[in-house]
DNA sequence: AGCCGTTCTGCAATCGATTGCAACGTAGTG
DNA sequence: CACTACGTTGCAATCGATTGCAGAACGGCT
């Protein structure tokens, strides 16, 4: 505790120090040399290298990230970015953004990285996606969901390579994308339903974005191959959380003859709906099967708990995070379409 | 399209132009003229600015964040930070964060600020805060959630200006907080069950952060004074989802007595716990009430919906960049106190 | 023409860390 | 002693944008 303040002046506390210099000045070295120290380059002396260290956590000395960042020219810091296209009253609180947006930052972190949050909104700001690729502030880019953006991603995509997206993979795409097979999903999910010995059906959601058309084609596939008499209407509900509710409400009494069962774009929709129906006193899934997308962790505490097309999120954020790695390391990466699980619990 | 390119040579397609000198070459000025001219400055003349405007658009050039950052000394960047204290095995992605996470970025995204996400886990890095505070990463800090850290909190405070914290308030603290009365709030989700005519409650949360302490402080007071046999048990529940379901089953089975009433210190705890009655058969609000304690979106999509103690996360979010904001300026921000509000649903 | 004032542009220093290269000191060897 | 080799350290250029200050260009006025 004496012995590493032999320098300075006696009445001097623990001056903060700013930078470099300042420390050299004080350790009585070059500016280079604190820099080697502090990023344990060999070549430095170990006696220097602990002095130098010892004397920067005395001073409470941090290195400024802008500088090195600059000099360095990479930057430690990756971008996850949500865009708003279609529906720009979905909040960035959505549940599903937020719970991959949870599990990329813990992956992301793990790994030293940075993680920046970046809303988009494409119709306010015509080269959004340029805005963050190009602002020399990321390493790299992260995008939940394709929204309707899918050829302005294509465009940046050709020439940005760090580039991984959460969404659809159509073939011959350019941009790396990790996602569901969102056509088998919906297929499933009315599959279920019409195995139940349920004939008439709803699809509620908005299919203006990709994801969400993919599911709907998937159950109307579904339900085409069935035949039977069997039938499938389709609500388009929107994904933030104010918009959902009403027009739930309306959709349930607006429908078409007598509904047996409601395919749900997503869990949020699924848990407003069960929500509603509850309300006009509609049991389920006595009354309505509902079965949801997604399966967010909080699909297993509504009650009933829900019936779902499974997202395996978790192992698609550390999917989405390895692939990013290699092509900023300079390698190439393949989409990857996992495959969904249907998760039969109490709503259908 | 054909009066902007009448220098550079006439092969050139759209070369990418990496910094501001390149592109002053190609207008054919200086660097100095260009850097104001992007930046809006009147100074230079409107003619040669939309000239280098354009061209930084067809070039599709954009000043390097990192270099002007370094010069000016001010990022744009707001940290966002997530103290896992206790509860270590808490995920970021908590519903509450998340909440509160999601409004905030709305909040700082709509002001120009770009966001910044850090979970910081004490435990395994002593100056955590200080590695964000100090990287001249951010020109600001906002912190959810106080955790156990509040000493370590105070402790940079002191020395560091733009910090603002969602969490308790105590008498004198040095740092700026903003929060909800959890004492009061604590209160009146006992006094509201003890009006129901309950007489035997259980208070599930784990009191280690100081908030929840509070919470459970509270609802002790309002059990004692109202005496008449009215009694109080505890069990810690832990934050993350995966022990919190076990913890409440083990809990519901081992109390002691019949319970009638159920005091939870989070939302995401009264969800758990609504569901693990639920198994168990004993219905809610009928076998026993369950009070929350947040008020998040989702509260309102549990069946029954839940009955709890409102905090008002956006208004509460607006205040804390406000006061942010107002300390970046060099002011000076007082702590808030929100008072809670009681929602009645249908979950008691 | 000569002078002043205004408006615009260029020059060069600056932000702070990093790093290739040169130079230093010391020890070891012939 | 001279010379090489190695291990350290210092010097100075560099990353790219910003900005104070000086100076150029131009118009207007006497």
């Amino acid at each position: 505790m004496a012995d590493d303040s032999d320098i300075s002046a006696p009445e001097a506390p623990v001056r903060r120090v700013r930078n470099i210099a300042e420390l050299a000045g004080i350790a009585g070295v070059s500016a280079g040399t604190v820099s080697r120290a502090l990023a344990d380059k060999p070549m430095v002396n170990a006696r220097t290298r602990d002095r130098i260290q010892a004397l920067a956590r005395k001073h409470g000395f941090q290195v400024n990230q802008m500088a090195s960042k600059l000099r360095r020219q990479k930057t430690g810091v990756i971008a996850v970015v949500i865009p708003l296209g279609h529906d720009r009253r979905q909040h960035i609180s959505d549940p599903f953004f937020m719970t991959l947006l949870g599990v990329l930052a813990d992956e992301l972190t793990e790994r030293g990285y940075d993680v920046m949050l970046s809303r988009a909104i494409p119709q306010e700001d015509a080269n959004w996606l340029d805005r963050v690729v190009n602002s020399g502030m990321v390493d790299g880019v992260l995008m939940i969901g394709q929204s309707d953006q899918f050829d302005a991603i294509e465009e940046v995509a050709r020439s940005y390579k760090p580039l991984v997206v959460w969404g659809s993979n159509r073939a011959g795409q350019a941009h790396c994308s990790v996602g569901t097979d969102n056509f088998l999903g919906g297929r499933m999910a009315a599959e279920y339903l019409l195995g139940k010995g349920l004939r008439s059906l709803v699809f509620l959601g908005d299919t203006t974005g990709i994801e969400i058309d993919e599911r709907y084609s998937g159950a109307q596939a579904a339900v085409a191959e069935f035949g039977q008499g069997a039938r499938l209407q389709h609500m388009p509900i929107h994904l933030s959380i104010e918009e959902m509710t009403d027009e739930i409400g309306v959709a349930m009494t607006s429908l078409d003859g007598n509904i047996e069962g409601a395919v749900c774009a997503s869990d949020a929709i699924a848990m407003a709906t069960i929500r509603q129906l509850h309300e006009l006193g509609v049991a389920v899934p006595a009354d309505m099967a509902v079965i949801g997308f997604d399966d967010l962790p909080l699909a297993r505490h509504s009650v009933p708990q829900l019936t779902t097309i499974r997202q395996n999120i978790a192992s698609g954020a550390a999917q989405m995070v390895k692939r990013l790695m290699a092509k900023i390391e300079g390698g190439d990466a393949d989409a990857l379409v996992m495959p969904p699980e249907l998760v039969i619990r109490d709503s259908a």
